[in-house]
DNA sequence: CTCTCACATTGATCTGCGTCAAACTTTGTT
DNA sequence: AACAAAGTTTGACGCAGATCAATGTGAGAG
């Protein structure tokens, strides 16, 4: 631990919330902090599965990629959410940064110990894993159903959301937000390709329901619209 | 609960396996049996989340749907996996029977009560729920890269796995086993349409990898090819 | 400033799966 | 046994999105 945990970016959101001021200080002296650049990778799929820790800055990709190596990204990580996956020897899941990241980090046995040592942690991690799995599922069910301009426009509004800083989980939506990645990325979220998500994009746009402004900047002009469209 | 824990066919295998003959005992007396018979439901998404509990025996479909009435299943249940999704007041999946099914329920207040007075037992569920995300992220792969043939012989091997018994999470496949569900419940499940799947379970059969008897029955003939298939 | 390379857009064509339609099979009912 | 209803299979056709290919663009390096 290079900074103290009181002066943390998301000591308030992560799930350390819950811990009192002592105990925040004892868990901090087994964490480590990380940085992370652009494009980076955590861990690796089919590689033992060190740590996990939670992430104070940037955002992270979670992806599980079959044998004949298409990618399919099953998860995004913002700023307070946790990562890495307890209980499990190998990960089968490669984690990546997508913009510069800084985190937190536990030697995944360390962590496993204040789970069942600091009262309220597991407990706060269980509510954290739920909430992942009701995305996932969300996931599931834009993967499996969902038009491409729909799952666009549901992506759209979604990272909107996360991009507005603050709580995560529970924002409004932004008028203007930077997209934390590139076409092709998207399109690995979406199970679409580069092609598919630019087309839909520049649809989006000459539509006016947003507006691009540069590779990465979105102005959301018609929130209603989109959001009728990501029900597709 | 109108019979003992005791002689309960999940006792070894559920969530309270991991709690004392005393303790299972007492959180026996919370709970009631339930029966489901196929086709009914459980929990409708958009209700009120009102209890949760374990699955005994049969198979239940956990789905989410698009306002425009389009369905997916997002999971399935096999015995003595868990059932609901504490710590939500509204339930925003609909859970039904695809078989007749037995199961032990909680109220979610109670079971909510449950998991933080007995040792143990919400750190069993966050293994669960742990593994649960890994499945959803199994599914979103599935979903986003896998074509229709590979959708249908992963869900062939995963489903003669799960339908061995014993241990649902590490059976070896068998020969034959029965489709706990139609056509129509398994393309919910892939993304696909009742007619890909009646296509491709016929290509499979005429190829020699697997044998159907009946409507529901399956024989996997070579499961080394239906694995290559699988990861397409 | 301008070079360069990664990223993005746009167009043309192809194809896997959805849609529509009809016939068939199994299971349960009177 | 005959019927009904639900589920399944099979065929013909169309389209959304993949693929292949070429051109455009913006951010960082020198």
């Amino acid at each position: 631990m290079t900074a103290s945990c009181s002066d943390c970016a998301v000591r308030d959101r992560a799930l350390c919330a819950v811990l009192s001021r002592d105990q925040v200080d004892a868990l901090g002296r087994l964490s480590r902090r990380r940085h992370l650049a652009a494009g980076s990778t955590l861990l690796w799929e089919g590689d033992d599965n060190a740590i996990c820790g939670n992430l104070i800055s940037g955002v992270l990709r979670v992806e599980s990629s079959t044998s004949g190596g298409q990618a399919q990204t099953v998860a995004l990580l913002y700023p307070a959410d946790f990562v890495g996956r307890p209980y499990a020897s190998d990960a089968n899941q490669t984690i990546t940064a997508l913009t510069d990241a800084e985190l937190c980090i536990f030697s995944r046995p360390t962590f496993e110990q204040a789970l069942a040592s600091f009262a309220g942690l597991e407990s706060q991690l269980l509510r954290r894993t739920l909430q992942s799995l009701d995305e996932s599922h969300a996931a599931q069910l834009r993967l499996g159903r969902k038009s491409a301009p729909a799952r666009v426009a549901d992506f759209l509004l979604e990272t909107a959301k996360r991009m507005a800083g603050g709580d995560c989980r529970a924002a409004a939506i932004i008028h203007r937000f930077e997209l934390p990645m590139t076409r092709g990325e998207i399109a690995d979220v979406l199970g679409l390709t580069i092609e598919t998500v630019s087309r839909q994009f520049t649809k989006l746009a000459k539509d006016g329901l947003i507006e691009l402004d540069g590779r990465r900047g979105v102005i959301v002009c018609d929130p209603a619209r989109l959001a009728q469209l990501a029900e597709g």
